[in-house]
DNA sequence: CAAAAATAGTTGTTATACTAATTATTTCAA
DNA sequence: TTGAAATAATTAGTATAACAACTATTTTTG
């Protein structure tokens, strides 16, 4: 096929949007990052993604969390590691699979949570205050559809 | 002011959102390295970016280097030890300026940079091919209004 | 001009991400 | 049912990212 205009015209556009996407992901990481340290949360964004998982559905094992985050499992050890020191959760061995953990909030852990909730919600409000719905909606489902696209050959 | 309905309903559109974000952000570059790592490219997605930016202006400050790619100034420092180490680059001291240094693409840098380039393209058009120029334009437009909602207090 | 402030770059520490290799356990299959 | 394959988690190595502290220059300013 040959390289035609409107292919060009993608091609240079995708640059573009690639940069945008990622430098605004990387933003909107530190904002929320800055927001913490604000609060003197103690814990990283990337550590609280896992105590809110953890607070939808306690006793997750350390690949559900990994897949529910999006995460991998050797991000997953380090994090509740941390998490474990904080004592914000537990690992408890399953009886029925001993190769897994139950990774259990604490009560410190239901308790920062709670405390950490409106900072969160704040930064979410300051992020995407501004943004009518139906923006919304129409970034998350062009992202989807880049999402899927890669997904296909990406997840191995 | 009070907890309206549409407050609440933004935080929560707001919590998936920034998921859907930051997940098709690390998609995109786990498919851009993992590209390049097939094209046996020995260098990351990262190095790239600042390559490319050498090749639009070359000579630039790794401070320079830092604001064009949204880096910070150590991992800048570290990129381009790397790219030195491999040849791609070279470090020349500003004689006008002596704290800086003149950052600059080699024959071998130039060499890989066309080498990768259709690499790189095809990347972005699997990425984005399969969308309408006008859902591009629209998510570009929204994600740098969500960028600039927290570049106002963010950027101190 | 000399001291202070600002700037460019480096280094160190901690955290996250990816890959690969390793251990322990469980499941599958001949 | 035992040996092979798969799975859950860990560990190690390299790279990126944020922050803070530091050195070496340059600019400001008093």
């Amino acid at each position: 096929m040959a390289n035609t205009a409107a292919q060009k015209d993608i091609v240079k556009k995708s640059e573009i949007s690639g940069f945008i996407l990622e430098r605004t992901a990387k933003r909107m990481k530190q904002h929320f990052q800055q927001s913490l340290a604000a609060a003197a949360a103690g814990i990283t964004i990337d550590q609280w993604v896992v105590l809110q998982e953890l607070d939808k559905q306690n006793g997750l094992s350390q690949l559900e969390i990994a897949k529910a985050t999006f995460k991998d499992a050797p991000t997953i050890t380090r994090i509740i590691d941390l998490l474990c020191q904080k004592e914000l959760t537990q690992r408890v061995i399953d009886d029925q699979d001993r190769r897994r953990f139950k990774i259990q909030l604490t009560p410190k852990g239901y308790k920062r949570i709670a405390e950490l909730m409106p900072v969160i919600k704040d930064a979410r409000q300051k992020a995407w205050g501004g943004l009518p719905d139906k923006d919304i909606d129409h970034l998350v489902k062009t992202l989807n559809i880049v999402f899927n696209n890669l997904s296909s050959e990406d997840t191995k």
